[in-house]
DNA sequence: CTGTTAGCGCCTTCAG
DNA sequence: CTGAAGGCGCTAACAG
């Protein structure tokens, strides 16, 4: 009768164990009470046809896919993975199954996965977002599903966030100041369009303007985050005629630059110079001389992201956007 | 008459422009010829209502959800990363999703995990399996949609694989016999169970043979792919009382580990003792010495799983499995 | 305690 | 060139 023996579905079971489908459903759900006879019918009746449950029928029908959508730039750079793993255990504990999107730091294509993540139905979306910018910001807002943001580039009140203190550049200068320094250079960020969150700059100028420093434009780098840009800003500072006595990058894979730049330009650290980073990514601590920095609980933001967004899902919580904030850690380690 | 402004369908916008669902489908969908005149009105139906299309109706309709499982053991470890963002970028551009999984290695994880993906209808799953477990082997055939293996722990004909070229241990102690060392200590990796491949172990012993040299059982410390273990291997190499000069690590983790061992024991590296790793994995390139290292080519593997398994969706290639084995490469750096 | 039935939102023959 | 209608596989009222 069937064409083939394409696929089994419930009501094939049915029909098979003579119970109705929604017998079957309720003993594959376990939603109603069942006689243990019939309940027996059923699972053979399942083994008998190798039947399978279809995620996508009941997902229509329940309007629910035990599914979420995770947003981060790149996860083959070393910030990430761990804030990944924070969210992919927490969804997994409770049963919910992560699509893992790389924007590469484009708002273009950060609009582009929303899109396509709400169309593939997620229940809700977690974002580290490369800047508040409006086409994103519209985006996000017209989504049925919840959204929580991670990370600290868009502070957005109508969104639940979770970002870190926004300190860590302060305590890292200040911790410098107290070590005598007093010719400190920044290998900063690019600018954050739109952003009105305190910059890495803004701690660095807190601390020095609370030192009485006055600062010295020579030293302020723009950096890019990567690597490479670190090295370069690095070399640069080193070429000045007055260098300074201390670095201070915007995060570790810069900081782990200007380590390489020292090196290739025969400067010791922490001798001649000194350098702290930002994140405490896994090489930071390989490196050698292992980099003093300031470690971000990335794991941490990831579970804590995921709990929001699946506390919202239960409908639990208060209605108004949550803001969280987690505590950075200065690492004192050998570069400074 | 709609209870509420809840959600609109296809049908909702059909009405709204008055025309049928069929050709509020066709015009979403680009499927057959619509008339400029229906096609405007369509689409002024669709942003008036705010309509989004539902891809889960299309997906339980066509019976493919433009989706696909990923399967690796960590996110967190270093590994993985570029590993995962090949299949990433090779699915996005195929407009495949992809859910990203941690199995940690532990078979029944794995076991859980294609099941889950299973009912979530992927269209197929990529895999870096812990080994050839007899049930995960059994689950994994028992899938109706296709499976790509990737690594080296199983070897399976029935399946899609791409792995590594087998010789990378050969060729690691080859190199380091060549620089003249003789006795040449190996921390390799916890047997895998089942598996039939040549493990590093074998690559490590047949070096050793062909340069006539008797194996010294003293010399093989068993590690588990973990920093920590290999920091302690490493000190019990270099305990003995007869330490080897020279040692290949089955990963890099390890050999980071025991390049930590050898600067708490004094031991300078590489004058007094070389280390070679496995992997390239980014922390590589930074520690102090850089590692000489067997460079495995992850993102590209990655790209090369999801492209097999890209084709076979789409019923392109030969029906038999295929089988890639992609090359390594030694890159020599400071540590050997 | 169990069965019938009406959709969830969409695609796709099959007619016209 | 366009429409009508039948499911995809499932859940959840609503009856009984």
């Amino acid at each position: 009768m069937r064409p083939s023996r394409s696929r089994v579905s419930i009501k094939d079971v049915s029909r098979h164990a003579g119970v109705s489908v929604s017998t079957v459903s309720h003993v594959l759900n376990g939603t109603r009470y069942v006689s243990p006879e019939l309940r027996a019918r059923v699972e053979a009746a399942i083994t008998a046809l190798d039947y399978r449950h279809n995620g996508l029928a009941r997902s229509l029908r329940t309007r629910r896919s035990y599914t979420i959508g995770l947003i981060i730039p790149d996860v083959s750079n070393p910030y990430y993975p761990q804030l990944a793993r924070g969210v992919q255990d927490t969804a997994d504990e409770a049963g919910y199954a992560v699509f893992l999107c790389n924007s590469d730091r484009r708002p273009e294509q950060e609009v582009r996965l929303v899109a396509a993540l709400e169309q593939r139905q997620v229940d809700g979306i977690i974002l580290d977002a490369a800047g508040p910018t409006p086409e994103l910001l519209t985006a996000l807002r017209r989504l049925r599903q919840p959204v929580v943001l991670v990370g600290s580039r868009i502070d957005e009140p109508d969104f639940d966030r979770v970002m870190m203190a926004p300190h860590g550049s302060y305590d890292a200068v200040r911790y410098l100041l107290s070590r005598g320094h007093r010719r400190v250079a920044l290998i900063g960020g690019p600018p954050v369009f739109g952003s009105t969150r305190p910059t890495k700059a803004a701690g660095y100028l807190a601390a020095l303007a609370e030192a009485g420093i006055e600062p010295d434009p020579a030293l302020i780098m723009q950096g890019d985050y990567t690597r490479e840009g670190g090295r370069l800003a690095m070399h640069r500072l080193l070429a000045l005629s007055a260098p300074p006595t201390a670095v201070f990058a915007g995060n570790d894979l810069m900081a782990l630059g200007a380590l390489v730049a020292a090196r290739e330009a025969g400067v010791r650290v922490p001798e001649d110079i000194a350098i702290v980073g930002y994140d405490d990514i896994p090489e930071a601590s390989v490196a050698v001389p292992a980099l003093t920095t300031v470690a971000v609980p990335k794991y941490e933001m990831g579970r804590v992201a995921a709990e929001l967004l699946l506390a919202r899902l239960r409908g639990e919580g208060s209605q108004q956007p949550q803001r969280i904030e987690l505590p950075h850690r200065l690492v004192i380690r050998a570069s400074a």
